[in-house]
DNA sequence: CGAACAGTTGAACAACTGTTCAACCGTAAA
DNA sequence: TTTACGGTTGAACAGTTGTTCAACTGTTCG
């Protein structure tokens, strides 16, 4: 005995009160904007990321003592050195041998 | 002609720099920190989310009015209204009908 | 040169995340 | 009470993300 058998196409709101959007659509920013903020945040939305910033803090650290000291593979950490790198976060220092 | 046929188990490092790892391990934020760290950017780490907290900056909006706002369903809306408030980023208001 | 070391890369895979769809709930007006 | 409305929910799906594995590069030391 199903009752809401005839529902309508769901979500007819006509734009109820379009005042407010209009008034809202001017005041946000834009679309890349948008997109550039979420993906700042988007780095550090990421443990082992934070765990890697936290390391490198004021002293420098290799792949492999990083890798030591957060339990993963080197190969695991040198992906997400990536990520910080391209983001601007981090330099990239030559090791030597 | 496969040249490095027969590289070591790889990732041999044996705590090459001891010192550094256990002066940096005592440094480090505790787990259950670095893990609210980054699921506190992560919130702000998708685009609509950061949309609609701007959409409903200041003055609040209804569901519909934010669907129609960023062009989505109300269900997404919903769900992401659903983590925001989660996080208490965002307080529910009763709308009447 | 050849071996060892430090690090990178890409493909494959699993886990997670966001959107859609359809059904549903609660309130208020008819 | 019935209908419409505003909003929520869960399952299903697609796309994205993080880790692993294996292969690789470049440098340096013997």
């Amino acid at each position: 005995m199903s009752i809401y058998e005839k529902n309508p196409p769901s979500c007819e709101c006509e734009e109820l009160h379009s005042e407010i959007i209009d008034k809202k659509r001017n005041a946000m920013p834009d679309e890349s904007t948008l997109y550039d903020l979420s993906d700042f945040f988007k780095i550090f939305g990421d443990s082992t990321r934070m765990s890697i910033l936290f390391a490198i803090d004021g002293e420098p650290m290799c792949v492999c003592d990083i890798a030591a000291l957060l339990g993963m593979t080197k190969s695991a950490v040198s992906h997400q050195l990536k990520v910080l790198r391209q983001s601007d976060l981090i330099k990239y220092r030559k090791s030597g041998k």
